[in-house]
DNA sequence: CAGGATCCCGCCAGATACTG
DNA sequence: CAGTATCTGGCGGGATCCTG
């Protein structure tokens, strides 16, 4: 029933990194910037930008620098004007779009039970 | 070869729902918390923070609030002296535990790639 | 034992303005 | 178009002290 390694027989300092990396990459905005692209293939700033619902300019340029520099993204600029930069993911950040996917599908299959759960739990305090 | 639903084809305010719930299921310490807690099944208080290294009482108490008000986790508390209160893994918990079991091992396999690209990105500069 | 309350600092993230 | 630069408020999160 446990066929994942389970924490505490990792060693801790490896556990500390796992962590950290889970940290980096498990927020919303790379999340979504991951399952956009897995979808679109290869998106330029502005398109992605709109493709990403209500995240800032100056947050997805962090996001983007950061996913690049994991290795989960490439970054392609054409030395033309007006300039033109295209975003596309890799095997490394394709791969964790596809883990990310059940996380994704969980959320949209479950919203409603948490839902109720928050009303219940906020109705007696 | 696009099985998940897709960003662009839902309804834009499911989706921030889904993005917002994403937000707050997804980080660091709840995916730990919820590791740990489907290895060992009930823990109390202590344990837990035994179990989940580097984490502070504050934010142990702030996940563990949160989890519950999620329908994530269930709280027992035993009317004893001293007070031992039990944390265990709801069925909705143990399926969002499932869901992240991929990106935990995500992460424990693929941790080297992304500290090699790393290290390749700082050094281009 | 299992937390609540409080203080405080750092950085996160939005808004705005500017540039190659 | 695709960003940088700067300022700023808010809050995330650690440390510490206290309690039923």
């Amino acid at each position: 029933m446990h066929p994942a390694p389970l924490l505490k027989d990792l060693d801790p300092r490896l556990n500390a990194l796992v962590m950290d990396l889970i940290g980096r990459v498990a927020d919303k905005w790379t999340m979504t910037v991951l399952e956009v692209l897995a979808e679109a293939g290869t998106l330029r700033f502005t398109r992605l930008a709109e493709a990403v619902p209500g995240v800032s300019q100056k947050m997805l340029t962090q996001t983007l620098r950061a996913m690049q520099r994991d290795g989960l993204l490439l970054r392609t600029v054409h030395p033309v004007v007006p300039p033109h930069v295209d975003y596309r993911l890799t095997d490394l950040g394709l791969s964790l779009g596809e883990a990310f996917c059940g996380v994704w599908t969980w959320a949209e299959v479950h919203m409603e039970r948490v839902e109720s759960a928050r009303t219940a739990f906020d109705g007696r305090g």
